[in-house]
DNA sequence: TTGTTATTACCGCTATAGCGGTAATTTCAC
DNA sequence: GTGAAATTACCGCTATAGCGGTAATAACAA
């Protein structure tokens, strides 16, 4: 499903902290439009972007995988 | 630090599924600069090519927050 | 209600990610 | 060693993500 909503989670996050998606966007370093497109879960969105916000709003990201890859 | 290393990841995954980067690429439906960049850590990247890169190789992706967020 | 703020949505413009092609380099099998 | 395959790296070109500005809508308070 990949049915996961990060765009859920970072709006969630942001009110949590009590920011604006403008204040986000300027701590994050990146355009308000950008905030709201990863809201909206658009997918032609930067990686860099997304690490930014998910940095200001102390999120991880963890990726996973069948195989014991621990390199 | 972020230290994780995607890049890395992708790469031994892609050679566990004996893959080159043109085949992944290819079933990933990208170009095969792009997995070259995603490998060497670029994070220019479009998240939506990462998730076409990590869906082929059956990775997943988790967002985790110190906030119990599960919405 | 009205006013204020935030969100959503659109608009051009610009910068650049992504692309295939190609070449150099590396890797690995023989 | 030689040669084939894969990787790395570069090059233009094109498509588009990102940008600020703005406007419309929504949310919420007084």
């Amino acid at each position: 499903m990949s049915g996961f909503d990060l765009g859920l989670m970072v709006k969630t996050h942001r009110k949590k902290a009590g920011l604006t998606q403008i204040e986000l966007a300027n701590l994050a370093g990146i355009g308000k439009t950008t905030v709201f497109d990863i809201e909206k879960n658009k997918e032609t969105v930067r990686w860099s972007n997304i690490l930014a916000v998910l940095k200001v709003l102390n999120i991880e990201v963890e990726f996973k995988s069948p195989l014991a890859e621990n390199v």
